[in-house]
DNA sequence: AACGCGTGGAT
DNA sequence: TATCCAAGCGT
């Protein structure tokens, strides 16, 4: 006799029809699917919105088309893919796995769950993504979309609602074939239908097993998170300019932990009278400029930048200082990407004033 | 277990 | 403008 699970069977079902009409079936990664493809978006996609990973998705696929390509990069290569994309542990945790693959796995990429977890920048979503996904076997995922869908399939508030829960809760409505389709079309869901606000619920596939809208919560669930206090920092940075090549500016690379790890940075400071004291003990000279200050947003910071311009008038040598073209693509941070892309205007604009 | 880690889109 | 938060992970 069939039908012992009727619900759940009827749901994944509903769900699966749905994506059918209404999934999403031409994102980049969906095309000539690989586990290679598949791990590199799954990263990429980490707190990360789908219009944002798209051109870093194929610059990076382009740049290293499989997994022995990747293995021989060097991770400031994959930084300067990064560059401006954020979470830069990520680029480096992708360098790792890439290590890995080289040494344990003979380039190939791990097909079961502990191999897979183990890798560094994975951790239970991803491999579930990748698991289901890439090979098509029946493990959950516990992303964002799929969150938000769950908690409203089963009002999920208070005390229930904690991530032990809500895994055991996506696994118990996983079908028992096309995990790699079910996989997409829950975040197809929580993407498409059941949205942060104004859900279209009209248009859900669920809307029958949904009991938030049965309950009419589906505004109160999920429920906010509470606000975390975002704190004000002063950043001073001071671009140096060669005395020769307007070109060329002294960076230093920033430490292999904290914020901006491991990318290239502009000498720094949170206090004005540091950079004093830098431009004082390294007796730097030159014509000085003040850019107009501009601010920089993260999740628990407001940043406030001040950058002081200096066109060298001597030649200067700092220790652990490196002069770098500003036309060369290297892994840098958004407000120096900014920074530079203003000095690039202003030496356009002194070119063209001279003829 | 709370927090650090980036950036951009939506409202 | 301010706020929330997205295909989360590591510690």
């Amino acid at each position: 006799m069939n039908g012992k699970e009727p619900n759940k069977g009827s749901l994944s079902k509903k769900v699966l029809s749905w994506h059918k009409l209404n999934g999403r079936h031409n994102l980049p990664w969906q095309k000539n699917i690989n586990p290679y493809k598949v791990w590199i978006s799954e990263i990429m996609l980490q707190q990360t919105q789908v219009s944002t990973v798209l051109p870093y998705f194929k610059l990076f696929i382009k740049k290293y088309p499989n997994i022995k390509s990747l293995a021989n990069a060097k991770l400031e290569d994959i930084l300067e893919l990064w560059t401006g994309l954020g979470y830069y542990r990520r680029a480096e945790n992708i360098y790792k796995t890439a290590q890995i693959l080289k040494e344990n796995y003979q380039f190939k990429f791990p097909k079961n769950y502990e191999d897979i977890i183990n890798l560094p920048g994975i951790g239970k979503s991803t491999a579930g993504a990748i698991l289901s996904i890439a090979y098509k076997k029946k493990y959950p995922i516990l992303d964002g979309n799929v969150k938000r869908v769950i908690k409203r399939l089963f009002a999920i508030q208070g005390s229930a609602n904690n991530d032990s829960n809500l895994w055991t809760l996506s696994e118990s409505i996983l079908p028992n074939k096309n995990n790699d389709i079910f996989s997409q079309a829950m975040m197809d869901v929580g993407s498409l239908v059941c949205t942060i606000n104004n859900p279209t619920c009209s248009m859900c596939p669920l809307i029958k097993d949904c009991k938030s809208y049965k309950l009419k919560l589906t505004k109160i669930i999920p429920e906010k998170k509470k606000s975390n206090l975002i704190k004000k920092k002063k950043i001073y940075l001071l671009l140096i300019q060669d005395y020769k090549k307007d070109n060329f500016i002294l960076m230093k690379k920033n430490n292999k932990e904290g914020l901006w790890a491991n990318l290239w940075n502009l000498p720094s400071f949170s206090l004005k009278k540091e950079l004093n004291n830098f431009v004082l003990k390294n007796k730097i000279k030159g014509k000085v400029k003040v850019f107009k200050n501009f601010s920089h947003n993260l999740t628990h910071y407001k940043l406030d930048i001040s950058v002081f311009h200096i066109k060298l008038s001597n030649k200067l040598i700092i220790k652990n200082y490196n002069w770098k073209n500003i036309y060369d693509k290297i892994a840098i941070s958004k407000p120096i990407l900014i920074t530079f892309e203003k000095l690039i205007k202003e030496i356009e604009n002194a070119n063209g004033n001279v003829r």
